[in-house]
Formats: C-alpha cells, sequence, structure tokens
DNA sequence: TGTCCTATTGAAATAGAATTTCAATTTCAC
DNA sequence: GTGAAATTGAAATTCTATTTCAATAGGACA
C-alpha cells in the first residue's frame, strides 16, 4: 500500500504541479499528526521546523491535500474549518466530547447499510456523508 | 401542546426579556417557512412585512431563538449558518442533494438505536447527534 | 550555462459573514 | 410621569477564508 507522500507526488505529477520543501514539510508534519487541524494549528506546528513557511502556503497545501483526495475537510460545531487524514482510513464517524473536545472516530458496518437502506427509500443516491455525535465522554463522566 | 409562541414567549419571560413587535413578526415568519434558512434569507422574508426592520435584529432573535432550543443552527457544505425549527418537531437526519441543494428530513427509528447502542460501546452519553448525507436525489437523477 | 516560461511563495489586500458598539428609542415597573 | 433597563438599527469591528501581486525558484531546452 502506497503512503501519503507517495499519493501525494502522484497527484503533483498529473496536475504538473511541483513537490516543493514547503509542501513536503506540510504533508510530512500533517500525516504525523493524527488529529483534526485548523490551518491555523497546522501552520504553527510547521512554522516550528521552518520559520519562513507563511500560513498561506498552509492553506493552500491543505487545499490540494483535499482535491487529492489526501485530507479531508470536516467541522465540528466552531466556525473554523479542521483537515483529516483521508488516506489509508476507513470512512469513520465522529463522537465529539462537549466536556474535553475529545474527537473519537467510530465505525459501525451495520450503521452504513441502515443508512443506505434509508437513502433507496427516498431515491437518494448518497455520495459520502457524515455524522457527529455530541455529548459527554467515559473520561469527563 | 403548546405552539412555538407560547414557548418563546415564556422563554423571553424567563429571561426578563420583551416580546417586541420584530419579534414577533421574526419569529412568526420563522416559524411559517419550513426551511432551513441563513439569516440574510429570513432578513429578507421579514423586510418584506415589515421595511424598518434591521438584519441585526434578525440575527440575534435568531440567537435567542436557538438558545430557548426553539431553532437549530445548521450547517451544509456552505460557510453560512442556517436555521432550522427545532420544536414540535422530532429529531431527523438531512439528506442534501449536491445538484439543486434540495433538503429532505428524513427520519429512522433503527438508526437512531443503532447509534445509541454504537456510543454505549464507548462509554460515551450522547447529548444530540447530526447526519448529514450528501448526493444525488430523485428529481436530479 | 543562459534564457524563457510557468509554478510557487509570502505578505498584504480583499471578501464576506458573524458579532459588537453605540447612541437613540422604547418599554416596563413604580 | 419618571427612571432604569431592554431594544433597536446603523455602523464599526472582528475573524476567517480567499485572492492579488510582485518577487523568487524551478524546469525545459537551446
Amino acid at each position: 500500500m502506497k503512503d501519503v507522500n507517495e499519493a501525494f507526488r502522484q497527484f503533483l505529477k498529473q496536475k504538473n504541479l511541483q513537490l516543493t520543501m514547503q509542501r513536503q514539510l506540510i504533508v510530512d508534519e500533517f500525516a504525523k499528526v493524527k488529529r483534526h487541524l485548523s490551518v491555523e494549528e497546522l501552520y504553527d506546528l510547521v512554522k516550528k521546523r521552518e520559520q519562513s513557511i507563511g500560513q498561506v502556503t498552509v492553506f493552500r497545501t491543505l487545499k490540494l491535500l483535499a482535491e487529492a483526495n489526501i485530507a479531508r475537510a470536516v467541522n465540528f460545531g466552531d466556525k473554523t474549518v479542521r483537515y483529516e487524514l483521508d488516506f489509508g482510513t476507513e470512512h469513520h464517524d465522529h463522537l465529539v466530547c462537549l466536556q474535553c473536545g475529545a474527537v473519537v472516530e467510530v465505525f459501525d458496518p451495520d450503521l452504513e447499510k441502515l443508512q443506505d437502506k434509508l437513502c433507496s427509500k427516498y431515491g437518494f443516491s448518497p455520495d459520502w456523508h457524515r455524522l457527529e455525535i455530541f455529548g459527554t465522554c467515559k473520561k469527563c463522566k
């Protein structure tokens, strides 16, 4: 199975774009941190390794990653967009703790099946979906 | 069963706030239109009935309604916040058509049960959740 | 290597919605 | 009626997301 770097390189090539030092660094950090990051959060991380990188470049690189289906934009409650890795990972839903902000990724095949069934009942062709459950996590109880 | 007006009046009273002509009008329009409205969209509707009302008042009234659990903020794809009536209506999920933008509200008790089961598996106490399925609706196929 | 063309970058500017400020007005309690 | 508090709308501000732009870097090719 190819890794994120390889997939990104391939995507760039196909688009006649270049893999620059900046992009490489941003993707590295993004793939390493297994959390849902806003542009600003990722920018802060990247900046620790390379002062000179601008926030705009992080923004643009995340857009590229989303276009390449390597990242996916998500948003919980607040108004800022976050990105999560969407490569080599199965589709999943989110349990968001309203107390501590922790986000757990979960998956249930039966749930997926039921959703498909619901769609077909309405003659609807699902493309993708998102399910977020907000509440209190184990620790916070 | 009480209606929206009654619930809002009660909420205002409890908060020592007033039911003004503006608020009354905004709530009327909001309850009447059974769609998901952005502040601006509702403002346009309200403006037709009363020129003098400002957009800010619509914004503030919707916030109040959300606080009173009469409205709920939702957001589909784009970056603007929309509000939907959340009173006297059962919980429901959304099928969002990516072609025409239509939003269908759906409900499946089995789906709800499975979600609860999933939560308890993780020791998670659900407060509320949202499920949005994006795809193509019957008409657009 | 030098040259041309295109991609890339970061800072600054812009866009656009959400939210706050503020002075004027209205409403309520007394 | 009077005073205190709530309400309102316009304008200002804030906060992200996004675009513009001039400078730089990189690749293709002679």
